[in-house]
DNA sequence: TCCCGGAATGTTGACGTCAACATAGCAGCG
DNA sequence: CGCTGCTATGTTGACGTCAACATTCCGGGA
């Protein structure tokens, strides 16, 4: 059974020793060289570096993460990374740790059960990497996770949250803008797609929906229950759209608005004129909807950068300068598909 | 000058040498079972494994990799990997690699002329990591990239196709089932909103839309020109809807259809029977407009897939196995945003 | 002239793992 | 009862790098 095992010595690039045999200096020197630190000589380091160049000399990262007990590398953890709220924060994870002379490993959770993210996080055990940053962790809890102790973690959004330090973005403050412009728009109530009932996110932007209706007087209408996809949404709107009394519905993601605003299209339902919506992430399609979505901008730029800054503060043992909690803002786009009810 | 160079050497975690004392054991053993290769006695196993368990082991992967001359680790080199169709491709990148047991080290390019590649390139040099995938390396050249030889790479569409064993999309036929489509439905000649000049897929989808015009005796209008981005489309778009000649557009890309259907709408131009328009990916939102965009899907699973596997075959030097180019099919999927042109 | 001191360079060893080889233990058999 | 031929386990060394320490070299001052 030659599984994935088949791997063999692999032919070395060269090696230090090389490159100080042709330059005729010691591996040492080389290494001061290549590490740009101690005194050496010009014309020597000019030596040595033409050596380098001559043989496609770079330093193997494995000996180095070897001698110096850190691998220049955070790794990713995330579950169906490939949604536009994920990507966009991996890729600013990226560029955050490249910018800090960090790469980054990618590890995707395939199955989100408690066991997917245990598998994962034991794979990239507290050597493979010197920090870790969790992404949407939203079934795992940290006893799920056995993570192994004195490695730097940040989390984002997640049951995670309190736990490790944290970025989180700021979903009351954009479901109360959300509800204060719906209500204020002169609709006597809002319907509300949830997200998953295991995500953290999802359940926050539900209870801020039901907190606003109640301080409003309103008794809240049954919840709608989604996935995040498009098809939930749809799948909802094939219902919304058959109850005339609804005027106002908000999305917990952009996705399922879309998915519910096809439905509302189908059913002769016109947004905005007779129904309302708005979404939460603002994603880059989120303009492009027609009419163009209403919804809950996200920065989740800043939130990757500020995911690394949190990890990398505490490999540098900065734990003073790093909050536990950092809650990044959000900002209500109005666009396109919220109107007031109609006949008002 | 200290730059990064602060990292000092990080407290080490439990080593095989713990493990061996506790158990009683050499450390031989102690790799013996946590490599599963060789034969243990049940009983000694089970110890070992307790003492792991205990001290909360787990293998160093630095000094494996320095050992073996293995990282483990596939390098993935990509520019705005947030789009659909890069995070997807990503997406099943990570997947093939880890059933390979492989992780895969991310690397974005964040300015995509010729030093960022190459600057890119020089930090995966050949060995951070065992193999390289590239995905749309839209302005590379091999000669921009200076890639160390001997490093397994695989690319998908772009430049770099035929310089390396690469992962392509059908384009031509995906663009032949658009026309043949589109003229059979009776539309006397198509438009096409291209993507950017220097994109490889974009040209080739450009020039089989303008073929199988000529093929049809039509004379090709003048090409609209996109940057793959839903803006653009929806620039393109504002000059498109005041020519009430056009009946159907061709879109290289989902995004750029999107935005072009919300400038057709805000015109007062209905989609699909004043204009028939088609897009280029299937994104999942794709699905989702109002009404659902008729597209050309890619199997971007499988072009993950594949490109692992040509890396893969490289490193366990299996020439043979690894054709220089593989093919993955597209599918037209016929939804919503199509139809005969008005008056017939 | 000789010695001192600092700068440039060299030598040694250790990081954690695992393949190769070495040895110990033990069952089976004549 | 000793020998053969396994199987289970132990010992050694090397992968490439770099910090710590050691050495060499050289100019300048007494």
């Amino acid at each position: 059974m030659p599984t994935a095992t088949g791997r063999s010595r692999r032919k070395a690039g060269p090696s230090i020793e090389d490159v100080a045999r042709l330059a005729g200096v010691s591996a040492q020197t080389v290494s001061r060289v290549s590490t740009g630190a101690d005194a050496v000589r010009p014309a020597t380091r000019a030596r040595v570096l033409a050596a380098m160049d001559q043989l496609g000399y770079s330093p193997n990262r494995a000996a180095r993460a070897l001698r110096n007990g850190s691998f220049g590398t955070i790794g990713l953890l995330a579950h169906r990374f490939e949604r536009t709220g994920e990507a966009l924060t991996t890729k600013a994870v990226v560029e955050a740790a490249e910018a800090q002379d960090h790469s980054v490993t990618l590890l995707h959770v395939s199955n989100p059960e408690a066991d997917g993210w245990q598998h994962a996080a034991h794979r990239l055990s507290h050597q493979a990497v010197d920090g870790l940053v969790i992404i949407r962790a939203e079934q795992a809890t940290p006893d799920s996770l056995a993570l192994p102790a004195g490695l730097p973690i940040a989390v984002s959004d997640s049951r995670l949250v309190g736990y490790y330090p944290a970025v989180v973005a700021d979903q009351v403050q954009g479901s109360q803008d959300v509800m204060a412009h719906l209500l204020g728009l002169g609709h006597p109530t809002v319907h509300h797609i949830a997200g998953p009932a295991d995500s953290d996110p999802a359940a926050l932007r539900a209870a801020t929906w039901q907190r606003c209706l109640e301080e409003a007087g309103i008794r809240p209408p049954q919840v709608w229950r989604g996935d995040w996809s498009a098809e939930s949404g749809y799948a909802a709107g094939q219902r919304i759209a058959e109850d005339p009394a609804i005027t106002a519905v908000y999305c917990a993601n952009d996705e399922m608005a879309f998915g519910l605003m096809r439905a509302l299209h189908e059913h002769g339902r016109r947004v905005p004129q007779d129904v309302s919506v708005v979404g939460f992430d603002g994603i880059a399609l989120s303009e492009f909807s027609s009419p163009p979505l209403t919804t809950v901008k996200q920065d989740f730029h800043r939130i990757g950068h500020e995911l690394v800054r949190l990890v990398l503060d505490q490999l540098q043992s900065k734990p003073g300068l790093s909050r536990d909690r950092v809650v990044v803002s959000t900002e209500l786009l109005v666009r396109g598909t919220t109107a007031p009810p109609p006949g008002r």
